[in-house]
DNA sequence: CTGTTGCTTGACACAGTGTCAATTGACAGG
DNA sequence: CCTGTCAATTGACACTGTGTCAAGCAACAG
């Protein structure tokens, strides 16, 4: 809170006059990038794909692109979370948000009958929710070493390989 | 560490005799857990795996059986690496030793000539250890509410579907 | 001139980590 | 029996960080 507070030009105590405690310092930054980042635009084009494919290859480019955009930040509210109830429910809150987008991908394959059986609807959102999820970007950008580039194109890969029914097209 | 000190029946300072930091004490318990959970002779069995496919599918019963034991610890850990040095390293070469194991199960894939050629034997060893990292097994089982032997058998199909060039059996 | 608003300074409480000094009790060896 | 050592004890302290509180100040509107 001193560190924020010397940044923003203000004493500590101001920051406690506009945010009761630091938790909701976070949330209310996580509403704050959302805006400045335009993160409905950006999950835009996955709606307006035509096809199923189309749609899961958008979605991994929108979601994939904007991790590091708000990366730090998703670091402090999953840190926050392990102490703070509040923290914990408006992150849950909107990873449940973005499980929606992986479920809408999903059922878009479905719909053009090219889902694989082998996983039903509910498992393939479970699956594209872990892969996209902020700790497994981590893992493979950081840990692993790949580049964003790397990936995305290898997310859209094995999303690909893993849900579709025929394997269509690289 | 009072409360570690007051369950130990111990006074808080005599764990400082012991241990210099709180860090300190942590990776001493990741080793004295390793330990009674005999996490060597786990491994064993995919080791005297036969085929490519066997040893995959041991690895990840192993691995993935041994996760729920050092999960509280690990995630202890994992938090501590926000902060300190010693604790981060300490964790990140238990899980470069682990990443070792998946290695060896897709060189065994590769041996066998099985190993899908969309993913390289690096690119494959580095996808295995993701779904088999500590955060991707949190998120299943405690984020999408999946049963420990739904996590093991998931894993071990979708692990097939990626990296087995012929689908080897279910 | 006055009341309100937003901020300031400066103090404090409380929890947690880590340090230090003096003391105690057990135990082994001469 | 005395003595040194060792491991633990109690009790204090420093330092950091979060959150609270009170008093004061400057700007601004009516």
């Amino acid at each position: 809170m001193s560190d924020i507070a010397r940044r923003a030009d203000v004493s500590r105590q101001a920051l406690y006059l506009h945010f009761a405690t630091r938790a909701e310092l976070l949330i209310a930054t996580t509403f704050y990038v959302d805006e400045i980042n335009r993160s409905d635009e950006r999950l835009e084009a996955s709606r307006a794909a035509r096809s199923g494919v189309e749609r899961l290859d958008a979605f991994i480019d929108a979601w994939g692109g904007y991790i590091p955009e708000i990366y730090s930040l998703a670091r402090a509210m999953l840190a926050m979370s392990d102490t703070d109830e509040a923290a914990r429910e408006a992150w849950a809150k909107r990873m449940r948000d973005m499980r929606e987008g992986c479920e809408a991908a999903i059922v878009a394959l479905e719909h053009d009958g090219k889902l694989n059986p082998e996983h039903s609807r509910d498992q393939a959102t479970d699956l594209l929710w872990t892969f996209l999820s902020v700790r497994t970007w981590e893992h493979l950008t950081i840990d692993c070493g790949w580049s964003q580039e790397r990936y995305t194109e290898t997310t859209k890969k094995i999303a690909r390989q893993m849900f579709l029914v025929e394997n269509g097209g690289d």
